[in-house]
DNA sequence: AAAAATACTATATATTTATACAGTATAAAA
DNA sequence: TTTTATACTGTATAAATATATAGTATTTTT
């Protein structure tokens, strides 16, 4: 990302504390006033320069219509919490958010879609336990041993995954529990999304 | 609180969503379109009822200058994380402020004061690994069993805790580790706080 | 039964606001 | 050295926007 002058990130400071202290953003004459310029422009002007390095958005033709992008945290940082139901492998129940909870994006090393709630001990050796809320990134993206929310025919499950040619393993991390062994020839299966990070609660 | 009729709701979740897309509120002209108004003040009256009941404030005289009331919190949403050094038990960098990092406090059942980030394999064999960041309620009340962050006289490690009159027994999870015994009438021995949940970073 | 709140359409307008255009001046990059 | 980016003042204006006023109709509260 390209540096910003000193007078970009007052303007972007300006930004960010209108949008904490009122809510919304300012207007360029609200810029002007805060920062002293005595011209519209001056404002207008460095607003584009933050618009061409990619820190803000303009929506053209409406008012206040500036957005800070790749926003951390904020207040918008909220995330759902989705149950899974059964145990072991377990039933996505997939509109059903139990609840919204607030986190730093930045916490995780990939942006965290929702929070699946683990039912079952399937993980359990790799400290995933019961009720912990695994950070999921959706993606069908996956590398042999990432651990994935795989949706079978009938069920959705929290697993390492391993991909060969035409068969997928999914792996649990309790001896107590039977690697599953997918032939996707015959059965589909596809991957949600991917575990990036773990909340639990004492 | 007054309770919303179905209107108000539909446009509150209007405003929700404008700000959560795009980042600032809506115009009455907007909230019009999407909920099918033909008219700006049924806009603006379904506003100032929700203004009236408290729900929002509107800024007068400026364009979109709707802001959505009691908004949880996110003041006191930032939380520091301190690193222990040591393996097994550790040296607590007191003022070894790592990061910052943003919670939602409704998260974790009590208020978290700081994260420690946990270094060694004491506590493995109860899901808390290495790098883990154990979200710390400084407290120095507390109950046999709790996860506590105990000071000693050259230390400070996280363990079980478990008080019988002037003994102190910090217990690991991890068979290679020994528990620690602390007679307090020879050693002293601090609670400088108890786990009340963790965060995971894969 | 009357008053107040809800739920709108329809029209109008003062004000806010974005945004273009014309300059001036300096510093940095090509 | 010429171009590009930065950093503004100053003026102007079309378009966006808040907001008032005048109605109608239904529902809820008092």
């Amino acid at each position: 990302m390209k540096d910003l002058t000193a007078q970009q990130s007052k303007v972007l400071n300006c930004i960010e504390e209108s949008i904490n202290k009122t809510g919304f953003p300012p207007t360029r004459a609200e810029i002007c006033q805060k920062l002293g310029f005595k011209s519209p422009n001056a404002a207008e002007s460095h607003l584009r320069a933050l618009e061409k390095k990619d820190i803000i958005s303009i929506a053209g033709g409406s008012s206040r219509g500036i957005s800070i992008k790749n926003k951390k945290s904020s207040s918008g940082g909220s995330v759902p919490v989705i149950g899974l139901v059964a145990a072991g492998s377990a039933t996505l129940a997939s509109e059903n958010i139990e609840r919204e909870i607030n986190v730093d994006p930045s916490l995780f090393s990939r942006n965290v879609d929702y929070f699946l709630k683990v039912k079952g001990l399937s993980m359990i050796e790799d400290g995933i336990y019961e009720d912990d809320l695994v950070a999921i990134h959706k993606t069908n993206d996956f590398k042999n041993g990432d651990l994935a929310v795989v949706r079978t025919e009938d069920d959705v499950t929290l697993k390492y995954i391993f991909k060969e040619n035409h068969k997928l393993l999914l792996k649990p991390a309790n001896k107590d529990f039977d690697p599953i062994h997918i032939d996707l020839r015959n059965e589909s299966a596809e991957v949600e999304g991917i575990g990036v990070g773990l909340i639990r609660k004492n």
